[in-house]
DNA sequence: ATTGGCACTCCAGGCTACCGAGTGCTAGCG
DNA sequence: CGCTAGCACTCGGTAGCCTGGAGTGCCAAT
């Protein structure tokens, strides 16, 4: 653990490189508020820091910079979580307040609204529709063996999936179907569907049978949205970084596996190669589930560089985890 | 009109500059196939091509590159639309013939192979809901005033949305709603629906009334889809440019406007100024319509710089249209 | 324990020189 | 008369050199 004045240099450390993004030397921190000595102490200190990890020199003689391991104390132990900033709250406020519609369109929109407010990517990955209970079912025939199977949730979002039929049907029957499912699905869920009884006719249990095989598929899909990518560009100079983050961001698969991964081991930051993704070492990750009714439905998180405003961003995604979540639970904000 | 020399020493410089990315000069043309003088008379003919406007020099003494107006003449006059290379046109095939699913997962995913076989942006707009015929239509209620409305068009899509119900109503009561605009509708389209008969119970009539108009809004959004914006950092080395580029696909309305005015001027490329978007003098665009039944359902498209291997993409391009709205007017392919 | 002072390091930026690719022009050739 | 070989010239990029400044590490003094 570090002293007191190792602590204050280094928060002022990480400070000062997040709004310059240059090396810091000691003159500079002799003279921050909060540290009371003179530079050549700094130095000596600064040089501690540097062999436990904390700091590290590009090169002998610049100034300092952050390692993961410095950021991981600053969030750990120096980040006040302060309240967010009145305009980026007042942006939220009036976001949740006049957003509506259809869940993946809010979504949607959350990601370009933390992307706007904390200039970095957003990430947000929506609930899984399998455990949502089903309010109605309906089988509607598009000519030949195809056919689109709706499933409306219980949360108000609409689950729709192409299928081919087993065997070609009149439109009557598939209302039949219709009907059939319509009677004996609602209140199951998607990921365990109630038994339907068998009726005797096998091409209409077999059409019951696909659909409910095809919404089962679909439902277990998690949705994510990626906004703000360009907010990337902005923020490396080095074009060849600017490459592979973009690239791996648009590997939806990649984003929604580190993002679960960094919450199941309990982080809501993973800072540089702490969460492991080769491609984003330059980069660091915050995520927090969002709740309804104890529940967790969905995670909203943002990326950027290692060097970016960690308490403002962890006020931010706190804020929005937490006014998505209560928009989803009552509908209204 | 350029005399055939010209047109030759036109071709190899832009077949040049579009493989090196730099400047390229007399000798290197001299020695092109399909030119037989030597580099002096290169020499005089690319001053005379640079007169009238097709090639530019970055600076004396350097070689010549072409300007937009070059890019133009290579592309109506030059470049032979050859048939898609081989992998290609496997790649595109194998996608198309293992498809299956849902209108607007298709498209997203068909952006993604255009991305990936043109190594550019890819963008894919799709039909407006408005036009195509209702199947049927549904209004399921979310407890409270919230209900979503659900209608299952011809072409398989399915549209929905979230409604705010001008007063409260029991599901019983909505099922009617459902039964109601399900008797009626089918057939009719969002954007002129045929006119309900009234109930004489207000109520009832402006629930049914909101659901429509609910229908008709969303129905009218075009669906946009973007794929490989990453393509963009690595078409660019300038940090600059790169940021600019992928600010403005962010903004998928100024793509939806680029793709609809280029497609309305007649043309199928736009090159660099010509397509009038300033961030976008860089990219040069290719846009193709997809058609079922002769009748335009949505666009295809790349974006790349304006440096881009023009054959390759413009048939690239061809064929996905072409696949694609084979696909979507049988369902098989 | 802290600090002022000092010698040292190393990058960034400005300057110069040079090389090479490329041009434009002209004189000569078929 | 059109083409070409040759030549002088231009100019950007790279390499080398220097210098100023920001920064460090260490030591001796307080």
């Amino acid at each position: 653990m570090l002293d007191e004045r190792k602590t204050a240099i280094l928060r002022a450390v990480v400070q000062e490189y997040i709004t310059t993004a240059s090396p810091v030397g000691s003159t500079h921190i002799a003279n921050a508020p909060g540290v009371k000595v003179s530079s050549a102490t700094v130095r000596n200190e600064m040089a501690v820091l540097e062999q436990e990890g904390y700091l590290a020199q590009p090169h002998t003689s610049a100034g300092r910079v952050p390692t993961d391991r410095g950021y991981r104390f600053f969030v750990d132990h120096l980040a006040a979580p302060g309240p967010l900033d009145l305009q980026a709250s007042q942006q939220v406020g009036a976001f949740f307040d006049s957003a509506h519609g259809r869940l993946e369109e809010l979504l949607h929109q959350t990601t370009n609204l933390l992307a706007q407010v904390t200039h970095h990517a957003a990430v947000v990955v929506g609930p899984r529709a399998e455990t949502a209970v089903v309010r109605s079912v309906q089988v509607v025939g598009l000519g030949g063996r195809t056919a689109t199977v709706v499933a409306v949730l219980s949360n108000g979002t609409v689950e729709n999936e192409q299928v081919e039929l087993p065997v070609e049907m009149s439109e009557l029957r598939l209302s039949a179907v219709s009907a059939h499912l319509q009677k004996h699905l609602p209140g199951s869920t998607l990921d365990a569907p109630r038994d339907l009884p068998a009726t005797g006719d096998s091409d209409f249990d077999a059409v019951c049978a696909a659909a409910m095989q095809s919404l089962a598929t679909t439902a277990a899909a998690e949705p994510v949205f990626v906004g703000g990518a360009a907010s990337m560009a902005r923020a490396f100079d080095a074009v060849d970084t600017v490459r592979e983050v973009l690239n791996t961001l648009e590997q939806q698969f990649v984003l929604v596996s580190l993002v679960r991964d960094v919450l199941n081991r309990g982080l809501s930051v993973a800072i540089g190669a702490e969460h492991g993704v080769a491609p984003l070492v330059a980069c660091s990750v915050i995520v927090k589930p969002v709740f309804v009714d104890g529940e967790q439905v969905g995670t909203v998180g943002v990326l950027g560089p290692t060097r970016m405003d960690y308490p403002q961003a962890l006020a931010t995604v706190e804020v929005v985890s937490e006014r998505l979540g209560r928009r989803l639970s009552d509908g209204s904000n």
